[in-house]
DNA sequence: TCTCGCTATTGGAACGATCCAAAGCGGCAC
DNA sequence: GTGCCGCTTTGGATCGTTCCAATAGCGAGA
């Protein structure tokens, strides 16, 4: 409407209180709905905060109050989808709390992290919610973010873990229980032999995976080759160019748990150039649930982790901390659902 | 009134200064490199600096200074890979400036935008970059955001635009020159009927790529049927339920120009239900070229519009804008690339 | 001795909000 | 007239930084 604010100067409470002959405090005390302003008083103000296009300034009021309203997110890489609906998640339940998201990207380099961490809080965030980079190292963290500001760990471990950072909340999926139902349900179907595909061994989360893997497959008696363990960078590309290497060994696997879907989906590019039809000839299985697994040919089977879901969880974690800035730290591990379809056919040979 | 933390106390120039017997302002002329001060004071200051763990507090000194380091980034689906890897771009780009990114999700709601950007706003952020939710109205916008801060408007044209807004900067794509390059396409593999297919009239890059479409036809002296223009909502569930509308007229097409990728992803699956291959007996393109459009059945021939990139150009846009605020109000166009693959085929017949 | 210039340093007033103790005011009881 | 009570309102200090004008020290030139 026709904002009559003059241009090149932000209107303040003086502004306001001048306007309309009270003092700064009572404007104040207005914009915070105070019932102790009388209801008259009160209509004058809002009044005249309406005519002059008033808006708060928040970083003043928390500078005085010592105060924060944002919460910083820090991930690895924004652009895995992932990662996205994670981020997503997150703003969605700290907007809900008057809280504003802070972001910042690592692209995997615990450098950038270290300068991101650093930027982000010079702004003061009340909260930090981490996925750190690949090889980024607690004790670097730690340096940087002080034990100031309460930290959430999403989805990895820091290396090097040092004793002082038990008061860190983290977040972290069930990838070895859920690598493990992915295991099962080959062998259900009838696989005897298995690799386990992809993912690059220094990432915990593949480690964890790796060992649900070898969990299912030792509780049911099979044996795991070491050359069915193909590692490999998480993505797609890269994927599809090791497919080559499940079949180079002794023993052919009939069926492979990837690390995740990426992967997953790499490596039926890499079986079709192979003349292998995924899901008739070879199973396969996929972690993650992307977009794309159920459409995928054919539609993959995965673990659901629910990353909007699970953005909601971490932004909750971490406004609970606040909260409680004394409490027990706490670890929370997020269940992963098993979803089945087409691709975890049966073994030819069965 | 949003809830609000107390952050524990913090370690201020005033202790720096205590504890190594020099004044405030010497302190701070250290924090900013000031030439002005001694070698050894600086040095002494450096090292209280570090022993107290000291944490600048920018927004005190945005508060005395009249400036802001924060940019507000706010997006209508950040779960979208294409949004999100924008949102990578620009958060690259804005931290290597120095800037830090608020993040907003609006979830495609005027509503909600409208909350985002008011709670956005009073932290104060020195420009804003928007691609607005479908129905937002350029005057709803310009009531909560006023003609204080730059704003950026990318992606979407805003409803019932205003003459006002003419100072509001611009990042578009060139969504009639993308459609248009990928009709041509069709007609030079020797399509004569090809159809638009999904998207809804009343989103501004739809009319655009559907013009684009129109004027290729035309160039090439072809007909336009009505009934060859299909619209649905861009998700790829409605796209495979209206492919028979595609063969409900007298001259039925053997291409289809799609809306997005999501739309000609949606349009295979519906395809295949009629007993159709895509990429044999009839050809589509899509836009976007998101991650699964490489590797559909077949893979998607589409408009690459490297949203990356755009993200950083976005945040250049801005940059320049802080640095000339009178400046006329710039309209960018990002140029989008054809990428050819097997779904273009040409005609069955041909 | 006085002034000048140069280098370092500094106290105090901002920035825009909130907090707090104090006060104005009208009514009511004594 | 005085004291006391709620109901509103207010001035001034404060948060952590930067800006500004003022200084102190000190060697050099007149």
């Amino acid at each position: 409407m026709p904002s009559q604010t003059p241009v090149g100067r932000k209107v303040t409470l003086n502004d306001i209180a001048a306007g309309c002959g009270v003092s700064r405090a009572t404007v104040s005390l207005v914009l915070r709905g105070s019932s102790l302003v009388n209801k008259l008083t009160r209509a004058r103000v809002e009044e005249e905060l309406r005519r002059q296009g008033y808006v708060y300034n928040r970083a003043a009021a928390n500078l005085r109050r010592r105060t924060s309203t944002s919460i910083a997110l820090v991930l690895n890489d924004l652009a895995n989808p992932f990662f996205a609906e994670f981020a997503a998640g997150v703003d969605e339940t700290l907007a809900a709390a008057g809280f504003v998201t802070l972001l910042g990207c690592t692209g995997e380099s615990p450098t950038r992290e270290q300068a991101v961490l650093g930027s982000l809080l010079e702004h003061g965030p009340a909260g930090i919610i981490l996925s750190p980079a690949e090889r980024s190292k607690a004790h670097d963290v730690l340096a940087v973010v002080g034990r100031r500001v309460p930290l959430l760990l999403f989805n990895r471990e820091l290396g090097g873990a040092l004793p002082e950072f038990a008061h860190w909340d983290q977040l972290m999926l069930d990838n070895q229980h859920g690598a493990r139902l992915a295991t099962e349900h080959l062998i259900a179907r009838g696989h005897r032999h298995i690799a386990f595909f992809g993912g690059h061994h220094d990432s915990s989360s593949c480690r964890q995976r790796h060992a649900g893997y070898v969990e299912a497959m030792h509780t049911a008696g099979l044996r795991t080759e070491p050359y069915w363990r193909i590692e490999c960078a998480p993505t797609r590309l890269d994927a599809a160019h090791h497919a080559p290497a499940l079949f180079a060994g002794a023993l052919a696997p009939t069926a492979a748990v990837c690390y995740n879907d990426a992967v997953a989906l790499g490596l039926m590019l890499g079986l079709n150039q192979r003349g292998l039809r995924p899901g008739h000839d070879f199973a396969l299985t996929g972690f993650d649930d992307i977009a794309e697994a159920a459409l995928g040919m054919p539609p993959l089977t995965t673990l659901s982790v629910a990353p909007h879901e699970r953005g909601q969880q971490a932004a909750q974690l971490v406004l609970q901390r606040l909260q409680q800035p004394q409490a027990a730290s706490h670890q929370t591990v997020a269940p992963v659902q098993l979803i089945v379809r087409e691709s975890s056919c049966p073994p030819p040979t069965a």
